[in-house]
DNA sequence: TAGTTTTAAGTTTTT
DNA sequence: CTTAAAACTA
């Protein structure tokens, strides 16, 4: 049957004999464990085609989802490249597939279809209004358990809600944020999946008039999905529906936020009759890589378990750096870099070094702060970098405002909104008279009406903020219910040309108003860009019908796919990024810095966590085609102060042969991990101390006679002697105070530390 | 009500 | 150290 003759480019030989069985299965339930770089996307892309092409599936009837914007896209676009048909397919993350079912089934259950979707910020605001004796860490803090109850699919009058939160208040808390959020007829980002569930739960009709729409359901990256979506891929999966899920267990790293491994653990027994392909067969990374990746995701008990072999054969041995302090990493890695680019490979051996971009660099870290460091240094040295996922375009002040005043002109119900933007510019509108508007409204009431009804009664100041308030809302209101026709004012908005849908709404709403002359203000004083910002939402509005329903689905385009892409991708720039934020990228070389306990792993107190840091080390080193290098730090500076760090654990996982060592142990590496932080150690020698010569001096070295120091109890002083004891150094320091102090270096470790010479 | 000073806290974060 | 929110004062 599949033999179609000539016309058709043979894209089924192009596959290994795995990917091909993956491609061609049907029937049963599938469970593809791709591991890292093993063709997983060319699989769920050529199944698509091979289903619409070969198998005479509708396009229509096929469901993909997706855990990103970016993967639904090139998805879509690779899946198309094969067969054009298949551009008719649905293809969507998790939550906007949710927030697509919901406007077009929520009104089954009580909810408006130009709901605005709140996120994890408006929640913490909303859940503020609920709890008025508490801070706002601590609302956030209760908003993120009401977020991860949502994601393990738990109600308020969930039995085992004490598994999130073991507080008895909790459960009245959450209930009370439900029904708030639901008078005012927004959603959050768990609703998104929860109330989906419910609905197709509540509503046998829709699950099943969903059932016979979609015949395929396809999920990718199905590692990061939690119970919630588990729950829904339940609902819309019927027995004559064909489920296909790829993934890899040891690249799940979101457990934090909800996802849950055991769903692609358990799948087989939760899905009977489930048949395992797994696709091996790496063809990104040569081979030593792959081996110091394995090496420590080997350690982890909870694995379904996969050997990686490489396609590309053997090739460089990764390199493991020990160096002083995260300035000498910094250099590091600059002069990695340069040496590259400048075509002087650091290798003495190994034939002609390539001469390399800076765009085959990756700077690997843990967190978003250590990133500042590598900054600093490529800027000082003039090495392009771009720093990837810091933008948060969405999450500036401006654009949230902008989004707020947007969200509240088509839902005058939206608290949140409504209080972040009522006294902005500042109109005299204050707290007292913020709180007397709300409560003279109904619960989730309009509060457009409320304020329009209470102003006679408020102050001369407090009534002008108000009406000024309610002018520019009820202009942007008339505006969207009078269509395209009654573009405000009639002029040409902002430079745009006519018929640029919501564009001049946008323009007329944020752009121009007092709100932009307030952040224009802000841009004259800080030189801030927040005008250009607006500027930007308002251009990327022209995409959308100037209606409500225009309105609501730019917001939800903004609200879930935050990642508002620069189009610099084709820049030659050494890539700086989180490990997190690395997942389905590669890069020739790669350096993972910062392997130190504390820092990566961050926190070794659980075995899961920890086995979730196992998995961060393994998505983090797959990423290099050709070279990977780790560093590690002696001591790091950590809000201000500087403390001695360990190596990380992962690096007693790596076989000593596994990997070349630049730079000296420390003693500390070779026995314990849980013993005492070692002061400043191991890089000294490698890069030459400038430190006075002469006089006494530790065995190790680094204590010597007219050394400086710095001690948080002291402050300041100079050693004055030095000895070899049972315990090791024993030093003697004069400090400025004029004290005279006697200490074991071995015991010291943050309060403590030699004050470099170039420091 | 609005601006200033003090104090506290500090992962990772596809949606 | 750096940032953001709470507390404080004009």
């Amino acid at each position: 049957m599949p033999e179609l003759p000539g016309s058709r480019s043979d894209y089924l030989s192009d596959l290994n004999p795995e990917q091909r069985a993956a491609v061609v299965h049907e029937g049963s339930p599938l469970l593809i464990l791709a591991g890292a770089g093993s063709g997983k996307t060319r699989v769920i892309t050529t199944k698509i085609a091979y289903l619409v092409r070969e198998r005479g599936v509708d396009p229509e009837s096929i469901l993909a989802v997706t855990f990103t914007n970016k993967a639904a896209r090139e998805m879509a676009e690779r899946a198309r490249r094969i067969e054009p048909r298949a551009e008719r397919a649905v293809l969507r993350t998790f939550h906007s597939f949710g927030a697509w079912f919901l406007r077009r089934n929520g009104h089954l259950a009580g909810l408006d279809s130009n709901f605005v979707i709140y996120d994890d910020d408006d929640s913490t605001t909303l859940l503020g209004t609920l709890m008025e004796e508490t801070t706002r860490a601590e609302a956030a803090r209760t908003a993120h358990r009401i977020a991860r109850a949502k994601d393990y699919f738990m109600t308020p009058d969930d039995p085992s809600l004490a598994i999130i939160d073991h507080r008895p208040e909790f459960r009245a808390i959450y209930a009370a944020y439900e029904e708030k959020l639901g008078r005012i007829g927004n959603v959050d980002f768990g609703d998104l999946i929860k109330k989906p569930v419910e609905l197709l739960r509540n509503h046998p009709e829709v699950r099943d008039r969903f059932r016979q729409r979609f015949h395929v359901v396809l999920v990718d990256e199905y590692q990061d999905s939690n119970v919630a979506q588990f729950e829904l891929l339940k609902e819309l999966c019927g027995p004559e529906t064909y489920l296909c899920v790829v993934g890899d267990d040891d690249q799940s790293i979101y457990r934090f936020r909800g996802a849950e491994v055991r769903n692609i653990l358990d799948f087989p027994d939760r899905f009977p009759g489930t048949e395992i392909i797994r696709l091996e067969k790496n063809y990104r990374s040569t081979e030593p890589i792959l081996a110091v990746a394995s090496s420590v995701v080997d350690r982890n008990l909870d694995r379904l378990g996969k050997t990686l072999v490489s396609t590309r054969g053997s090739g460089k041995k990764p390199t493991l750096a020990f160096l002083d302090d995260q300035d000498a990493e910094a250099s590091f890695c600059a002069e990695l870099v340069e040496r590259s680019v400048a075509g002087k490979g650091g290798e003495p051996k190994g034939g002609a070094p390539a001469k390399a971009a800076y765009s085959d660099w990756a700077i690997l870290y843990r967190t978003n702060a250590q990133s500042l460091g590598f900054e600093t240094e490529f800027l000082r040295r003039r090495i392009p970098y771009k720093v990837v996922g810091s933008l948060k375009f969405y999450e500036r002040e401006e654009v949230k405002d902008a989004l707020a005043l947007l969200s509240f002109s088509i839902n005058p119900r939206d608290e949140v909104a409504f209080r972040r933007v009522v006294n902005k510019p500042t109109r005299g509108v204050g707290a007292a008279t913020l709180e007397r508007i709300v409560d003279a409204s109904a619960p989730g009431g309009d509060l457009a009406a409320a304020s329009r009804s209470l102003a006679p009664s408020l102050s001369a100041k407090a009534r002008a903020g108000i009406g000024a308030f309610l002018k520019t809302v009820e202009e942007g209101s008339g505006f969207l219910d009078g269509g395209q026709a009654r573009t405000p004012g009639g002029k040409k908005a902002g430079g745009l040309a006519a018929g640029e849908g919501l564009s001049p709404f946008v323009v007329h709403l944020v752009v121009e108003s007092s709100l932009a002359d307030y952040h224009r203000a802000q841009d004259e004083i800080a030189g801030t860009q927040r005008i250009a910002n607006l500027q930007e939402l308002a251009n990327a509005a022209s995409l959308y019908p100037a209606s409500r329903e225009g309105l609501a689905e730019f917001l939800e385009h903004i609200e879930l796919d935050r990642a508002m892409e620069s189009a610099d991708a084709s820049d030659d720039a050494v890539t700086l990024i989180t490990l997190h934020n690395t997942k389905g990228l590669e890069f020739r070389r790669v350096v993972m810095t910062g392997l130190e306990q504390g820092v990566f792993p961050r926190d070794d107190k659980k075995d899961e966590e920890l086995e979730e840091e196992r998995r961060l080390f393994y998505v983090g080193s797959t990423r290099a085609m050709d070279e990977l290098y780790l560093t590690t730090c002696a001591a790091r500076r950590l809000y201000g102060r500087t403390q001695a760090s360990v190596p990380s654990l992962f690096l007693d996982e790596i076989a000593d042969d596994a990997i070349r060592v630049v730079g000296r142990k420390p003693p500390s590496y070779l026995s314990d991990h849980d013993g005492y932080a070692s002061p400043p150690a191991h890089g000294s020698a490698a890069t030459g101390s400038a430190s006075p010569r002469g006089g006494a001096a530790s065995a190790d070295g680094l204590w010597r006679v007219g050394g400086r120091l710095f001690h948080d109890d002291y402050g300041y002083g100079s050693i004055r002697s030095v000895r070899e004891g049972t315990e090791g150094p024993v030093v003697v320091a004069l400090f400025e105070t004029g004290r005279e102090v006697r200490f074991l270096p071995r015991f010291q470790s943050s309060a403590f530390m030699r004050v470099g010479s170039d420091a």
